[in-house]
DNA sequence: TCTGGGGTCCTAGGACCC
DNA sequence: TCTGGGGTCCTAGGACCC
């Protein structure tokens, strides 16, 4: 795909929001504006984290994933409010809507970053003007900040959105690579969290260019695959395309909750693994695919966590299909401890038309009666066409596309609904 | 009363098959 | 008859990201 791109390059932008949901409370409620801001649950239920803070709360020390109660020991004035997804869902929609109109190749990573491919899509303006030119319209439009990377690849036009905030732009070429990229320790690099980065210094390696320079045996044996990657990554090199159909690839659907209690009642349990059933059903439901292996997550009170799954005959989608895998599972691997959270996720998912497709295959005469011999036609050239090749699920409505013209509005629940 | 909830990708061991 | 080697599938856990 994307064979058209110049042999001498592409420009990917990554544009990133800038504290997206403190960001979006101050467009709603200009009073908030200038004042710190965190964006969290409720510690009633134990859900009491900061999920994003303004820069003001920043400057106090505040952080993502903080505790409540401590993010209002460094900062006593912190304005609080509980998130409010359907604002930021359709503040990001209104965000990509703009992005589409500078590009088909637009791909979404999260409800508040996406990248884009601008190799084809500027003549008179320099890529420099277009990102500038976004910047002023998502703020301008949706009173919104945001930081744009400009950059050969994902992986530096990523790194290049995040080294000016808020309200940057950051061009980042393979030439700036030496100054710009290795100097940084290596736990800033994108891929590298803090375990690897402990691993990468037990080697030696503190800095991106330590480790563009390691030793790719010694890469390999500490990290696997994954650290040639990173290393190639520290060179600047990173294939990967801007894919605006990815976000129609589900592998999983899941949901989980933080009990407000831990608790050892075996019924109130399998009420609350009947509700998170139901939610992903309905979301099963919605994104119109089936899934054939069920898991259940057990988390304790110390925070250790287990999942449980199991690989079903029979597709699931419904609720009580769900329920009946998902409990037996509890039942057999719960060991009586206090539960803290619990959690139940579909995987292995596939569409639903595919799904009754196959069943059909077993038997000619249902295939027969149900199907005009057309239609059963035009089904398998659809399942053995361009589809089969995509690794995951492309959810339903494969029609209008990001790269058709006829409808680049959001026309479905938008990332991980 | 410390650490939410949604994901993806990778690894590794055992079962099983040829 | 002392014991190879490749492959796939399933399951569990870990690392990472927003």
């Amino acid at each position: 795909m994307n064979s058209h791109y110049p042999k001498n390059g592409r420009v990917i932008l990554h544009v990133d929001m800038n504290s997206f949901y403190a960001s979006v409370e101050m467009a709603y409620d200009p009073s908030l504006k200038g004042k710190p801001l965190a964006i969290a649950g409720n510690p009633k239920e134990r859900k009491g984290i900061i999920v994003t803070c303004s820069y003001e709360a920043r400057s106090f020390g505040v952080k993502t994933t903080m505790p409540l109660w401590e993010a209002r020991k460094l900062c006593p004035n912190l304005i609080i409010k509980t998130p409010n997804f359907d604002r930021y869902r359709a503040a990001s929609k209104g965000m990509f809507d703009i992005l589409r109109q500078y590009s088909d190749l637009v791909e979404p990573v999260s409800i508040d970053e996406g990248y884009m491919d601008i190799t084809d899509s500027y003549e008179k303006e320099t890529p420099l003007e277009i990102a500038s030119s976004i910047q002023t319209q998502i703020n301008s439009q949706l009173d919104l900040p945001c930081s744009i990377g400009i950059a050969p690849n994902k992986f530096l036009a990523k790194t290049a959105s995040d080294m000016k905030k808020p309200m940057g732009i950051t061009v980042l070429r393979k030439r700036d690579i030496p100054m710009k990229l290795w100097p940084l320790p290596v736990i800033e690099m994108h891929g590298v969290g803090s375990k690897t980065a402990e691993k990468l210094n037990t080697l030696g390696i503190e800095t991106c260019k330590d480790l563009a320079k390691a030793n790719d045996i010694q890469l390999k044996s500490l990290l696997g695959i994954n650290g040639l990657r990173l290393k190639e990554r520290a060179n600047g090199i990173d294939r990967r395309v801007v894919d605006p159909d990815s976000i129609y690839d589900y592998k999983s659907v899941g949901n989980s909750t933080t009990l407000p209690k831990d608790t050892t009642n075996q019924s109130e349990l399998l009420s609350i693994i009947d509700k998170l059933c139901g939610k992903v059903s309905q979301r099963l439901t919605q994104k119109d695919v089936v899934g054939t292996t069920v898991q259940i997550m057990i988390r304790d009170k110390f925070r250790k966590t287990i999942t449980r799954s199991r690989k079903v005959e029979n597709p699931v989608i419904k609720k009580e299909e769900l329920f009946h895998h998902s409990k037996e599972l509890f039942i057999k691997h719960w060991n009586g401890d206090p539960v803290r959270l619990l959690g139940v996720t579909v995987q292995d998912l596939i569409e639903k038309n595919e799904a009754t497709e196959q069943l059909d295959l077993f038997s000619y005469e249902s295939a027969a009666q149900k199907e005009p011999l057309y239609n059963v036609l035009s089904q398998l050239q659809e399942k053995f066409g361009k589809n089969s090749i995509s690794k995951g699920v492309r959810g339903k409505d494969k029609g209008p596309s990001y790269h058709s013209k006829q409808d680049t509005s959001f026309n479905k629940d938008f990332l991980r609904d």
